[in-house]
DNA sequence: GTCTTATTTCAATATTCGTTGAATTATGGA
DNA sequence: TCCATAATTCAACGAATATTGAAATAAGAC
């Protein structure tokens, strides 16, 4: 991933109501959602939330595809892993040992504790 | 990590110059780096480092300690995995087969290739 | 004290962003 | 065809953002 992709990823992801969008896409999984589910679980104006979709597809963090009259959004996780990993891109200069969070675990475990912000 | 809090992180690194500063104290690990380093490296003016530096600040992903007439600055480490497990909160409803990257490996593993953006 | 280095603060500017309201396109049903 | 539903596009507004240049603060050297 290059730096300009990873701001325009940054940037569609660091807005309320898009990272909302996001995450409820990415809970969703592979089948998406339709925009009026979206809307109506959120409670977004219907062009508002057109606009959102649109910054998180150009960034490549989401697909699109028509189902009957709905048009179904789904999270992009190939893009959504490739910004993780250019953040944490040769952490502490190779030593992991300060910096290595386990992520997209399975449902049950918890996984807020380990990373515990101390400050 | 609250909503408010990720877009905040979000937000501190949805700039290219600002993404630059973060990644380059995450390669330097618990150590940090001089402001003027960064500047250096980065062919930042100062002033406008400082600007970034305290939004990165702010959103608690670096913090700063003085050494001498120097402050160094160091990536926190917390607030990035906390980032990181917020975007991947319960993902894929449970199902993490589509969406698993590890991350924050050491120096010599290849760590791109896994999650290949292909579009 | 004065000087130099290191960094921050302040004011001003152009640019970008998010929301709203009205109008428009697209699909499916009667 | 006519109508309803689903979503997008367009124009406009106030708010936030990044950069620049000049001035100010902090710490150490002489």
């Amino acid at each position: 991933m290059e730096t300009i992709d990873a701001v325009a990823a940054l940037a569609a992801l660091a807005q309320d109501n898009r990272l909302d969008v996001f995450r409820l896409l990415v809970q969703a999984g592979p089948e998406g959602l339709a925009a009026g589910a979206v809307a109506e679980r959120l409670a977004l104006a219907p062009n508002t939330l057109s606009f959102h979709f649109d910054r998180l597809r150009q960034a490549g963090l989401v697909t699109v595809r028509r189902e009957g009259r709905s048009l179904i959004y789904v999270a992009r996780f190939e893009t959504m892993n490739a910004l993780l990993l250019y953040l944490t891109e040769n952490c502490c200069g190779g030593d992991a040992s300060a910096c290595a969070p386990t992520i997209c675990q399975p449902k049950g475990a918890p996984r807020g504790k380990k990373a515990k912000v101390n400050a």
